[in-house]
RNA sequence: GGCGACAUAGCCAAGUGGUAAGGCAGAGGUCUGCAAAAUCUCCAUCCCCGGUUCAAAUCCGGGUGUCGCCUCCA
C-alpha cells in the first residue's frame, strides 16, 4: 500500500502502527453554514479511504471533528440574528444530514469542540508550562520560534513568512507566525472559563486535542483539504511535537481543490455551491463518481456537463446489473470454469493494485467498467456474466457505489405495481404480434412518461425504472 | 517575494524507461416494425526546445502556459 505523504512529498509504503489496524483522522466542518461541494470532495475521499482499508481487512477507527467554536459561527449568528448555539446546532445537524445523503458512512467518533474545552485548556496550560506558549493581552499564543522543526510539514521557514507581509500586525505576537491558542472574549461572545480568563479556544488546538484523545499521541493518517496544510495542520503538528516529541501522524494526506468552471469557488464570484443544492439536481452516486473519476490530489473542475457525463457513465453499471437480473441472482453462486474464475481474480487484483497505489480511483473505476463489459457481453457464459456483475458490485461498494440496489433497480416497488407493468407489457406484446405498431408505441410511450423504460431483447421485453433526477 | 502542482485525442482522465487504460461524445456495420439496449469496428505518439539512453509521455536542463497555497478556508 503506497500513500503520498504530504510531509515528505513522496509516496511511501504504508506501515500501520498496529498491524491490521488503521487510526484515521480527517478534519471535519466548521458549522457556520451548509458545507460546499468542495468540502464534499474531502469528506467523500476519506470515506473511500476508510472503506478501502476495511475491505482489506483493517479494523478502522475514523475520527472526524465538528468545529462548533469559531469566529465564523459568531459572525453568522449575528447575520442570522440568532444565538451562537442556534447557528452551530443548525449547521451541525445539516452537516450530518448532507453527508448521510451523500452516502458517507458516519465516522466512528465525531467529537465537537464544545465537548472538550476543559481538555483544550489543559493542553494549552501544558504548552505554557513548557515554554512553548505565552500569554499576551488576554490571549495565549504559540511561540513558533520555540520549536526548531516548525514548518516541516508545509515546507515554510519562519523567516520567509516575514517577506510575505500578508499577516496582519498583532502587537501582542512575539513573531508574525505565532498563532492563537486561546482568545479572550469580547462582549456578547460565547465564553468558557480558563486560567487566562473567559474566552474560547483557537481552532488549531481543538483538532489536535480531539485527535489525540481518541487516537493516541501518534496515529496513522491525518487528512484534510490541501489548504489545511498551512497553517492548520502545521500548527496542530507544532503543538503535538512540542508536548510529546513524537509525530502527530505518520502519514499526512491532502486532497486537491475544486474549481467551478475553471475559477476558484468563492462567494464573491457567485459560483458557490453547497452540497445540499447540488444534491437537488444530482444523485449522490453521480457526485461520487464524478469525484472519484479523477485522482484525489489533482485539482478538479466542477461543471454541469462533466457531471452529466458522470451520470451517463454510472448508468452503464446499472445497465449491466439489469442485463443479468442482478436482484434475482445477487446471492446465486456462479459456477465458474477455472479460466473464468481466473479472469475475475485478475480483475480484482487490478482493482487492489490501483487502489493501493495512492488511491488511484480512476484506474479502479476502469476495472469496474471492464467488469460491466464482461457482465453485458452476450458471448460470455451466463455464469461469467453473473460473476462479473457480482464482483462489480462488491468492488464498487468499496468506492461507495451500489448502496441501494433495491431502490435503484426497482424491487422495492410493490408487487401489485410490478404486476400491472407486466400486464401492460403483455398487452403491448399482443399488439406487436398483430403488427399494431401504433398501439405498441402508445403503451411504450405512456410507460416512458411514468419513468418506465422498455427494452426489447431477444429474450423478451425488459423494463427498468429510469433515474428520476 | 517564498513554496508547490499541473500540461496526454472534441471533452473528462489513467499511465514515472520498452513503443498510449477507461469513460463521454462522434463515425460506420450487425440486430430491430420503430426506438432503446446490446454487439463489432474506427478515432492521440503525449505543450515547445535541447540532453541522457539501445529505448522516454515517462529521467535531466531550459522555455511557454494554467492553477493552488503563503489570510478564515476542504
Amino acid at each position: 500500500m503506497l500513500l503520498y505523504n504530504s510531509q515528505t512529498r513522496k509516496k511511501e509504503e504504508f506501515i500501520p502502527i498496529s498491524p491490521g489496524k488503521l487510526k484515521l483522522y480527517a478534519c471535519g466542518p466548521t458549522v457556520y453554514n451548509y458545507f460546499h461541494i468542495g468540502n464534499a470532495r474531502a469528506f467523500l475521499f476519506f470515506d473511500v479511504v476508510r472503506r478501502f482499508f476495511q475491505y482489506r481487512g483493517y479494523e478502522v477507527t475514523y475520527v472526524q471533528n465538528i468545529t462548533d467554536i469559531d469566529d465564523k459561527i459568531i459572525a453568522q449568528a449575528q447575520e442570522e440574528e440568532v444565538s451562537y448555539k442556534t447557528v452551530a446546532d443548525k449547521y451541525a445537524r445539516a452537516f450530518l444530514e448532507d453527508t448521510a445523503a451523500l452516502g458517507i458512512t458516519a465516522p466512528d467518533v465525531q467529537p465537537r469542540a464544545t465537548d472538550v474545552v476543559p481538555e483544550i485548556t489543559a493542553y494549552i496550560e501544558k504548552l505554557v508550562q513548557h515554554g512553548y506558549a505565552y500569554e499576551a493581552g488576554g490571549d495565549v499564543y504559540f511561540d513558533t520560534t520555540s520549536l526548531p522543526s516548525y514548518g516541516s510539514l508545509s515546507g515554510k521557514k519562519t523567516e520567509e513568512q516575514l517577506v510575505g507581509a500578508r499577516v496582519a500586525e498583532n502587537p501582542y505576537k512575539r513573531n508574525p507566525t505565532d498563532f492563537t491558542l486561546w482568545k479572550h472574549s469580547k462582549p456578547g461572545e460565547p465564553v468558557w472559563p480558563s486560567p487566562w480568563g473567559e474566552g474560547r479556544p483557537g481552532w488549531h488546538t481543538e483538532c489536535v486535542v480531539m485527535s489525540q484523545m481518541y487516537l493516541g499521541e501518534t496515529f496513522d493518517i491525518h487528512g484534510g483539504g490541501s489548504d489545511l496544510i498551512f497553517p492548520h495542520h502545521e500548527n496542530e503538528l507544532a503543538q503535538a511535537t512540542a508536548l510529546s516529541g513524537k509525530p502527530l501522524a505518520n502519514y499526512w494526506m491532502h486532497n486537491g481543490f475544486l474549481n467551478i468552471e475553471g475559477e476558484k469557488m468563492s462567494k464573491s464570484l457567485k459560483n458557490f455551491f453547497t452540497a445540499r443544492d447540488i444534491l437537488k439536481d444530482y444523485d449522490a452516486e453521480t457526485i461520487r463518481f464524478f469525484f472519484l473519476s479523477k485522482h484525489y490530489r489533482s485539482p478538479i473542475d466542477f461543471n454541469r456537463e462533466l457531471i452529466d457525463e458522470s451520470r451517463k457513465a454510472l448508468g452503464n453499471f446499472y445497465a449491466a446489473l439489469g442485463v443479468v437480473d442482478f436482484l434475482e441472482n445477487r446471492d446465486a453462486k456462479p459456477d465458474l470454469e477455472p479460466g473464468n474464475a481466473e479472469i475475475l481474480r485478475a480483475l480484482e487484483a487490478d482493482f487492489i493494485t490501483a487502489m493501493e497505489d495512492d488511491f488511484n480511483t480512476a484506474r479502479a473505476i476502469a476495472v469496474l467498467f471492464e467488469l460491466s463489459h464482461k457482465a453485458k457481453l452476450d458471448s460470455n457464459s451466463s455464469q461469467l456474466r453473473l460473476g462479473a456483475a457480482q464482483l462489480m458490485v462488491r468492488l464498487g461498494s468499496v468506492l461507495g457505489f451500489f448502496s441501494d440496489l433495491d431502490e435503484r433497480l426497482g424491487s422495492r416497488m410493490p408487487d401489485l405495481s410490478k404486476s400491472l407493468i407486466e400486464l401492460i407489457i403483455s398487452y403491448r406484446a399482443e399488439a406487436r404480434a398483430n403488427k399494431d405498431w401504433a398501439a405498441s408505441d402508445k403503451f411504450r410511450n405512456d410507460l416512458a412518461r411514468l419513468g418506465i423504460e422498455l427494452k426489447d431483447t431477444p429474450e423478451g421485453c425488459s423494463w427498468t425504472i429510469k433515474e428520476q433526477k
